[in-house]
DNA sequence: TTGTAGGCGTTATCAA
DNA sequence: TTGATAACGCCTACAA
């Protein structure tokens, strides 16, 4: 009165299971499954009937164990509640899926220890690759990512030196044409909202040696925390409006751009007549502001999805052109300034 | 004059290899690493000095295929470039972190169908839980995930009868909130500016047969694509004023109600005077756009926080309270309604 | 075109 | 407290 029939097996079909239901080896299975081109065509049905039948799931762990592939990509990122990243992150797990990865995503923080052991612990499960944001890493992380030879992009910076591969742009460029487009509208007193992260930095000094080099000196500016926010950009214009006066407010992001010309206008200015603003990011609201938002225009979405190519690619053993990709940006004049 | 030294080992340091460095056997490296305190203190030293020297870095495919426990969390969500998930998203990554366990996140847009297939090879990862965005699950979902009898969350919706756990909130109710609120403030003529989804649409349902109880018959309304943005609010009341004259706009996200409120005034309507306007979610913008958005308030950040918390509870067998939590939502009385 | 043998790196289990 | 052995489920390599 026990073991009559099937005893319910608890654990979950396998390879060997659907062999046995299709009168297989668990090999031709496993070939039909993942090379249906050097199976027959015949066997190739059996196959995906017993698949069927049993309600077979492929079990990956085993899979990449054996294959030492494990089509799992890592991706790191500061933020994800930031703005400037969202779009680059779904772009990344858009194109991965296409290529038949899956993403496994890490948020660092702004802190470099952190990202150093995020990393560690991310390298356990065997990424076929890792996506990096940001060049700046500490030696620890470099030593422990070289020494794991994992193919690497590291992405929205550029430099000459990557670890692997790179898609970014010039943050120091942008702050540059910032200033040439202040110096060409005539601005003489600009004054900066400034988030506090690397990449922001690198255009503010862009920025701050060009207007130098024109003998304007170092702005006035307020720090902002991040991520960027409407209500810093409110905040910060009224603290920034403390040290002085300006005739055009150059912001970090469009966020803080669009908090500072609520603020502005709420407190009788007009925008650009009265002060200007510029953002940067073009998001997706900076063309439909009140007045539209002059910004630094940059495809988010290209970076994750040449990032994500360049990872796949480099894993298939496709051929590449190049593993350093400045996607650049460009300066897109509107009604703010 | 070959094989003199090291013969290079191209392949990553092993358990074995670690347990070599240390004159132990690699069970007892393997429980030094995760169950130290049933290895004496001074072996454990030993195998840490091992790890060190060897730059071992654990193999999770292997581990988890061994264990049966990946420590891996899949999050399924329509879209990350949405300001309703993003936190939410944030928050169980950094819970989850936490527990010692990665996210796996997955865009599934807003197909069933896509839903569906992605749970299919996520489930190939052997997750230890998975946590999916609404209620709504083709059928096909229900059967392959309860078949593999893997812990579930649903979050950001409520229901009697979650497929697992579940993490939301009623938005019939906020739609019964806000028609209260409506009546209340003596609002004959509602609009609506809503985009088209779900949970939007549940919103939407409680909001009208609220109002029809009070002969307030279905409102004019105008459909808006995902995800929504400032300039979809824009451009909807733009659309929506064509259709009749309003006394109110209920807008579906706070982000198309930041929109409409700009569009109103560039077109001389003050809010809330002329025309109030209502949002959903209450971004960080909310309290600080001019007017500040009358909205409901909705703690996306505990969705996420509990969503972990319900599946890593499980997962470790840890005693759980209630597992279908309703985490409520408050409407907020600001300056645009 | 299909099958056999062996191993991928870890952990569960039992023994010492 | 430590070790030996046998899975875990799949794929590489080779053989038929």
């Amino acid at each position: 009165m026990s073991k009559t029939s099937r005893p319910v097996p608890p654990r979950a079909p396998t390879l060997e299971d659907v062999a046995r239901a299709a009168g297989l080896s668990s090999m031709t299975v496993s070939r039909a499954l993942n090379t249906p081109q050097l199976v027959r065509p015949k066997t190739v049905e059996k196959v995906l009937a017993a698949v069927k039948a049993t309600g077979y799931i492929p079990n990956a762990l085993a899979g990449g164990l054996a294959s030492r592939r494990s089509k799992l990509i890592a991706v790191v990122v500061p933020q994800i509640n930031n703005s400037m990243f969202v779009d680059t992150i779904q772009s990344i797990s858009d194109e991965l899926a296409v290529r038949g990865y899956h993403m496994l995503l890490c948020v660092a923080g702004y802190a470099q220890q952190t990202e150093a052991e995020l990393v560690a612990t991310l390298l356990s499960r065997r990424p076929d690759g890792i996506v990096l944001t940001g060049i700046h890493h500490s030696t620890e992380l470099k030593r422990v990512i070289l020494n794991a030879s994992v193919p690497v992009v590291e992405i929205w910076d550029l430099t000459p030196t990557p670890l692997d591969m790179l898609v970014g742009f010039s943050h120091e460029k942008v702050g540059e044409a910032t200033a040439d487009y202040l110096l060409r509208k005539g601005y003489k007193r600009p004054g900066l909202l400034w988030t506090v992260d690397n990449r922001a930095a690198l255009r503010k000094s862009g920025l701050c040696e060009a207007l130098a080099r024109n003998d304007i000196r170092e702005p006035a500016f307020v720090d902002v925390s991040l991520p960027a926010r409407f209500a810093s950009g409110r905040q910060g214009l009224r603290d920034l409006l403390k040290k002085g006066s300006f005739d055009v407010i150059v912001c970090s992001s469009d966020t803080l751009a669009q908090g500072a010309i609520v603020e502005a206008q709420a407190s009788g200015l007009r925008v650009p007549q009265d002060l200007a603003v510029i953002g940067f990011g073009d998001l997706d609201f900076a063309a439909d502001t009140h007045p539209s938002i002059t910004t630094v225009s940059v495809d988010r979405q290209v970076i994750g999805q040449r990032a994500a190519t360049l990872l796949a690619d480099r894993i298939e053993g496709l051929p590449q052109q190049e593993t350093i990709v400045d996607i650049g940006f460009h300066f897109v004049e509107r009604d703010s300034a």
